[in-house]
DNA sequence: TCTTTGTGGTTAGCCCCCTAACCATCCCCG
DNA sequence: CGGGGATGGTTAGGGGGCTAACCACAAAGA
């Protein structure tokens, strides 16, 4: 589940140090990536620990919180298609992800009748019980992963993210030709 | 390989609504945590999707990078065990990652003669010359990634970044007990 | 209408990660 | 010297992620 990376990150001088060998290393660059992946994999590490109790998973919880905030509401046509991009996964994943939930009685998937390509998936009682049960640790485990920081330390951090993030979608965007490159080196 | 979440990131003010639902949930803490792996998993995605034309993972890679850092050196002595610590996966894992890179040819696996438990792993002239070609790359990338951000930037994302993993590694070391519970409660 | 194209869902095959269990070997200590 | 641990490496089994390929069906166009 981690993303993986060096246990120990290098420190700063070690960045330095590797710089003289490798031009292009760009030290705090390399120090906030790394940081950033670190940082991330231990806070899911955490979240998911607690989730692994109840034998849930990130993607398994994603998929009935989604469930939950929309076939609670009025259109309870639900197929896998439009999880997986709700949830940011491919369908054959949550294919994966609802056999899963199904065998453990959490949602069921019932052949839609208007559209006979399609399936329906819904949160069944257990999988509602289970998730209230679930939700409120698991955002009292959120809360408390970011104890350490102010509110306005939090507003800066997210900002910080939002930076990072445009500027890998931005990659991902023009990554299809053989442009990637050329984009790197113009940078 | 993503660590996973919801592909768009519910907005602030549907935060707020799902928090006079569920009162343990803090908005700002949400919202910072869902940014942290959203951009981790984009930052991820970026920088393996060029490691992947080379049919190298994260993983293998940091293997490839410790032999290098370590076996040019002076003790060739590095087993499997010692490098699933240095990378921070199980050794179970390393062994799957060393049975492709020494089915690539990138790295070399033999008996040790002075302890007969251990295997010594080794870059092959192949893994090195790789290395030489991906790395400058690589660098480049990460560099790239974080170029929006300024340098005064990089050094508070680093900064909150530390006090959230300090934070997590905290639960992680008083998780054994079912204390975990009780240190939330208490925060 | 009939064909073509697109879309929904699943399957197969691969990789990576984990835990638990298993041998082999080393090392310490009685 | 001999019998525990401790340690090194692997295997078995389970998730979960991906791509590519497949079939069933819907929708749009000639």
């Amino acid at each position: 589940m981690p993303h993986l990376l060096l246990k120990n990150l290098p420190r700063y001088e070690c960045l330095l140090e590797a710089a003289k060998e490798f031009p292009d290393l760009d030290p705090s660059a390399c120090e906030a990536f790394l940081n950033l992946l670190r940082a991330g994999d231990e806070g899911a590490r955490v979240v998911e620990a607690e989730l692994a109790r109840h034998n849930i998973t990130q993607g398994r919880l994603a998929v009935m919180m989604i469930l939950l905030n929309r076939c609670g509401g009025d259109v309870p046509t639900l197929g896998p298609a439009e999880l997986a991009d709700a949830a940011g996964v491919s369908r054959a994943t949550m294919t994966g992800l609802i056999d899963t939930l199904e065998r453990d009685g959490l949602v069921t998937r019932d052949p839609a009748t208007v559209d006979r390509r399609m399936m329906i998936v819904c949160l069944t009682e257990k999988g509602r019980t289970l998730l209230q049960e679930i939700l409120p640790n698991h955002f009292k485990r959120m809360a408390w992963l970011m104890s350490p920081l102010s509110e306005s330390e939090r507003h800066t951090l997210v900002g910080l993210l939002d930076k990072i993030q445009q500027q890998a979608v931005l990659y991902t965007a023009s990554s299809l030709p053989t442009a990637a490159p050329a984009a790197i080196a113009t940078a």
